[in-house]
DNA sequence: TTCTTTCTGTAGCAGCCACTAGAGAAAGGC
DNA sequence: GCCTTTCTCTAGTGGCTGCTACAGAAAGAA
């Protein structure tokens, strides 16, 4: 990866300031996040962000696809390692009562949390095809279910995996509001009393 | 109401520039909306709108107030008028989907919307005590219901009214997003299959 | 009429926003 | 050594932010 190339090396590790700006823009959400803030906290100057990373927009960018990958790959796990589509959503609802609580980084999720109330259209259209995402996944996964004959045959897929990504997302609002991961925990097991009976 | 007071009166309706603040906030937030587009759909000038209501926050807090009266008050009726907490809860969800995408309206909720993400403190945490009002509200109304025996003696009370919380605002961000009304009934329903049995 | 009180419009405050021009610094290629 | 390339630093850009000083307008009180 580190090619040698010509002209003055780099003076800062582009990976480490990346990670900075993910705390940054985890913490503080995209529009309260100033490029002053980030320049602070990545230990760069504004022209070396610009000629590094482009514009705040596409910075941002980045680091959601780097946060989806190191932190919201809990949810890709469970849907790749687990069988069934009520292992699956019982994984990912006790799983995210502990990441999005976890000590020592920003509460909640990024990708649910850092684009509200965004002015800039296709900061929030990102995010939200992110979450529209796993609410696909979750559906399909059930319609799998209901066809092997796991599920109940009048199961409504679209509407509980769309319940699904609601008490994710307002799971990590009141990891916001800053309800600890007991609580979550509490939230995650009532959801799952919503799960309909084997047939 | 309307006094005779001595001075140049007021040329503007303090309560239709209150509803077209509430509009505003609604639509985008509190950090999003800046004093200049408040002035300009109010339709008045910035020395104006700081005489009649003094700051961006205090105009803020008085448009939740009012928000809490006009729109949020389906929470509280149910609070009022249901006898139990399963028919409040009930009530409560089902109308919220309603209420969060009527239409001729910004969809969502103000109070579980319009602060997230804000860096001033006092409106963030003026928010959330009111989200956690109506989740205190909800507890207790539960444990009334377990001491009654109408709900088994084992029930969490805090868990599952923290769980109506987190469905409540996940409905209000689905909402945000573009979910249309059929979709968060059926979260709404999915939600109520949670509860518990009678015992 | 004149005084006092209150509101409105113009015009502009300092401070922050995202962003960048231009000069110098540090590397490889020759 | 010297050229080219690329990065970094200083010092700003225009534009927006919330907010306000000031002068004039419009009412009641005398």
């Amino acid at each position: 990866m580190a090619e040698r190339t010509r002209g003055r090396p780099r003076s800062f590790d582009r990976e480490a300031a990346l990670d900075q700006a993910t705390w940054v823009f985890w913490e503080r959400g995209y529009e309260a996040t100033s490029v002053a803030e980030l320049t602070r906290v990545m230990g760069i100057g504004a022209p070396s962000l610009y000629a590094a990373f482009g514009d705040k927009q596409t910075l941002f960018e980045e680091v959601v696809e780097r946060f989806g990958e190191r932190f919201g790959g809990f949810i890709g796990r469970a849907l790749a390692e687990e069988p069934t589509a009520q292992q699956v959503v019982a994984r990912v609802l006790r799983e995210a009562a502990a990441e999005y609580t976890a000590p020592g980084r920003p509460p909640g999720c990024l990708i649910a949390s850092a684009a509200l109330n965004c002015p800039v259209d296709q900061v929030a259209t990102g995010l939200r095809a992110r979450r529209e995402e796993n609410v696909r996944a979750f559906e399909s996964l059930i319609r799998a279910d209901i066809a092997a004959g796991r599920m109940p045959a009048g199961t409504d897929a679209a509407g509980l995996a769309r319940f699904v990504g609601a008490v994710l997302q307002g799971m990590s609002q009141q990891a916001r509001d800053g309800v600890e991961r007991a609580a979550l925990e509490a939230v995650a097991e009532a959801a799952l009393r919503a799960w309909p009976a084997a047939p």
